[in-house]
DNA sequence: AATTTTTTTGAAATTACTTTGATTTATTCC
DNA sequence: GGAATAAATCAAAGTAATTTCAAAAAAATT
């Protein structure tokens, strides 16, 4: 049996409630008593129970996050945003790996509801995600970190995903490239097609023709970024520079280009999206657009936790995406 | 107000008691109430308060995790590993980031003891960690992971680091090389000490002599493992290989290589620890031990829940590592 | 049909805390 | 010194579930 707070009372000769005044640090307590109950807590060294004192407070103090995979570099350095701030605050956060699957997603949301958890960051949404919809009329207050759903026109935090993929092509067409591919991350995630559309709205700003089969659907992973491009190399004209949506899909890319004896960026040039901390080290350094990514957590929680605490909506909020120059890429005739 | 358990047992006809049973689906019900009641709880979109639940049944179904970094590419996939199987059990994990500071572990140590968290899997450890011994005397169940304590014979589990330092330092000798630098993890973790203890035991069974210029304290990181790398620069005989304790370290000494002129292989060798997934796509592609992270994390838990739910406590487990040959290490005369 | 047994349900206690209102004790003021 | 006020403490109710024991209802047995 554990000693609870009625032990330490005993000890202290006080009644219980005076003991959960002096933890609770409210007034109107003689030091006297104050010294007497600290004592009796450490020498019987009470550890109040969070359970029973959350069931009455309704405080929990813990928050959830959902990712698709914390193995994946990005994700890691936004979750270390994410648990750094919220810890600051004094809150602990539950790690949730979905793998982008939607039963997984479901049976974490429907647990972390049952343990009561005072809000959600979720960087898992799809672009139409039922159980997030669900969220919204539940009252858990969240926010969308990364990925936003259609539609949506508050509580989400996320790269200008639009500007970050115009910025990538629109520096591949300025250092000469026409046969300009992109290799997207998955349909259903805002963040793929938003960067489509930066991608086309670069090639029409500066007349360059779009062509369909320079487009091909990545998974945000190594593997998917080595299958497109192998299928751009198999191509009659293959693209001479490739924008990836991340810098994963830009590592895949690169080695399906090395297989086919060709060289980055002589032969194709490569810029990728991001920039994981790895990315200036790969061969070669990666040329990359820049995402915040441990400030975006950062602020997640943040506004988060203004929703919590003081109920607060804000719009959604896009940040700046960066060019970050580095060695993939290379100026053609 | 949220539906509690009473709202749905007068909803339904019956007792909370009742709807307490047909929840966990005990057995002595009749058919007719389970129906009746999961109606009730359907309509009242009822979800049972899990804090209520923990305070008597004990338990939480919540572990936590210490690491130092989760942008770390090696605790992210121990993380993986450790939340996956967490979550296949029915359990939900906390993560903890303490930048191997003290004084974060004793915060979160406390904070997850309110929490009453069934369980801990550590990878913080230090050599004299006085935090860990006194979770010991608490009796919450842990699992030390990756790295160890001083004399403590279980309930740990970790790659066998003398024996992977041993196999990184005879491979750079088969290949000829003599004059073997060290760029070793923080002293004051059994990691980087077992890994010295390795490289120390193949310059011995070789005739290779030690020299004591040719060891440096990094940190794990990438620049520590710059900074080092750098001090053996200006040393009068730079080594020809260099063994350093993790993959992030030899990221940083290979920059340290490539920033004086020198390339790697061809003046320098460079063997890594731990092959994380971007390891071989480094310029060039990194010769390493191989650590199974998500397969360690994976058994972390097992082992763990093991002891939680059937006390079995398990003597000091220690995984092979494996050798990894890729492209940064040469053959010297 | 009466009795026993089994199944099903309900009432109350329990879990460990917080909080409100009441009561006691101490302090101030006239 | 007594009344009014303020400070300190206690007692009891509330939080949302589970669990044990007892009672009622149904089924089985004689």
């Amino acid at each position: 049996m554990r000693t609870t707070i009625k032990d330490v009372a005993r000890a202290a000769g006080v009644h219980s409630s005076t003991v959960s005044r002096v933890i609770n640090r409210k007034p109107c307590i003689s030091q006297e008593t104050v010294k007497r109950v600290f004592s009796a807590i450490e020498q019987l060294n009470y550890t109040p129970n969070a359970l029973a004192r959350s069931l009455k407070t309704k405080k929990i103090q813990t928050l959830a996050m959902l990712i698709p995979d914390i193995s994946n570099p990005f994700f890691a350095e936004l979750a270390r945003g994410v648990e750094d701030t919220a810890n600051q605050y004094g809150y602990n956060v539950i790690l949730c790996n979905t793998d982008d699957c939607f039963e997984k997603e479901v049976t974490y949301l429907k647990l972390l509801a049952e343990k009561r958890v005072e809000g959600l960051i979720v960087a898992t949404a799809q672009i139409r995600d039922k159980s997030i919809l669900e969220l919204g009329k539940t009252g858990c207050p969240y926010i969308l970190l990364s990925r936003n759903i259609k539609g949506l026109q508050e509580n989400s935090i996320s790269i200008d995903d639009i500007a970050g993929g115009y910025l990538a092509t629109e520096y591949l067409i300025s250092l000469g490239h026409r046969n300009i591919a992109h290799i997207a991350g998955p349909y259903n995630t805002t963040t793929a097609l938003d960067r489509i559309k930066g991608f086309k709205k670069a090639l029409l700003t500066y007349g360059v023709p779009f062509q369909k089969q320079y487009i091909g659907e990545g998974d945000f992973r190594i593997t998917g970024g080595y299958q497109v491009m192998k299928q751009f190399l198999e191509l009659e004209n293959p693209p001479t520079a490739v924008f990836t949506a991340n810098d994963l899909l830009a590592v895949g890319a690169i080695e399906a280009i090395r297989e086919n004896g060709f060289d980055v960026p002589a032969d194709i040039s490569i810029i990728g999206f991001d920039d994981i901390k790895l990315a200036s080290y790969f061969s070669p350094p990666l040329t990359t657009i820049r995402q915040p990514m441990v400030e975006m957590g950062s602020l997640a929680i943040v506004k988060l936790l203004e929703r919590i605490e003081h109920n607060i909506t804000h719009p959604n909020i896009l940040i700046k995406p960066e060019l970050v120059v580095r060695k993939s890429c290379r100026r053609i005739n």
